[in-house]
DNA sequence: AAATAAATGTCAACATAGTTGACGTATATT
DNA sequence: AATATACGTCAACTATGTTGACATTTATTT
């Protein structure tokens, strides 16, 4: 398959993000049920993991839905101690957001399972062309976002190194 | 940003991957509300527009969603005119499913909005880097499902080729 | 010809995850 | 002291998914 970038590739385009992204949230959704979860518990989980201290509204803006709709969930990830929330020391009307072990657990399960398919997916591509699917991937991005889901990228990594 | 093959590289795909996604739905999502419709509309109107002609059957194994699920809104979108059905000559227990004149200008509004998204973003990505980004998300796809994808895609070209 | 299978449609009940609107409480800021 | 912010919660509703049961039409098999 040649994929040009041309109308016709536009239309592939489409197709392809739709049948990778169908098939990438798949997996985990089923690994889920064993816990009474679904698609939304992995995002909370997902990102409080990767943003250690998140708070309440940070998460609402990454996930972009309203935080009645995240209370369902995040209450029954607190409540079964999946996460745990921490008052804010400077402003105490911040909660912020932490995994418990129980919590850590069950993220590094699920990202195995993503981390497989990830690698056996890329396993051809050079370090180049990894490059750029990450970076064809990220310009797909709303403007007004690239810039936080950026920074939050950085500091992740940076958590990491500083380990 | 780097975006680099390691783990924690991994975490920045599964993150670029959601944002993108998220972004990529999120401006149809909005047209569509005018119509009444919704996501599963789109996503209908959308591959029988790829492949006219499609059988319900086909379309399930598509969307990986129940017949159920499925009747709900092709149901609608035949009730609303913007789909029809034809029995199928060789097997009349089939239906194939075709766009009115009505459906094609909604699937074309629906497809520029998304074009316009994916030329900006491409914009500055080589042919070759955009070839590796399609390929990319190709892999992703699970294992048995890429060669009827394939298919698919080469069929509509041709389709496009032949008018 | 009769039985079986396949493709589709439909009814009902339910689950998950989203929405809006209203309101409460604790804490900060003005 | 008044107002704004961060968060939580109740209720009702919508969209989209599920399972299970069953009907209809048409093909295929016996």
């Amino acid at each position: 398959m040649k994929f040009d970038k041309d109308e016709q590739g536009y239309y592939e385009f489409i197709e392809l993000l739709f049948f990778a992204y169908r098939d990438f949230v798949s997996e985990p959704d089923d690994a889920l049920l064993a816990y009474g979860f679904g698609r939304a518990h992995h995002r909370t989980l997902y990102f409080v993991s990767r943003n250690p201290g998140l708070r309440v509204s940070e998460l609402l803006d990454i996930l972009k839905v309203t935080k009645q709709s995240l209370n369902r969930v995040l209450k029954q990830l607190i409540e079964e101690k999946f996460i745990y929330q921490e008052q804010g020391e400077g402003d105490r009307r911040r909660r912020h957001l932490y995994l418990t072990i129980k919590g850590e657990s069950l993220v590094d399960k699920l990202c195995d399972i993503q981390f497989n398919r990830i690698s056996k997916s890329m396993m051809d591509f050079s370090p180049e062309a990894y490059h750029n699917i990450c970076s064809g991937l990220f310009s797909l991005i709303d403007k007004d976002d690239k810039a936080e889901v950026l920074l939050r990228l950085t500091r992740a990594r940076k958590r990491q190194e500083d380990e």
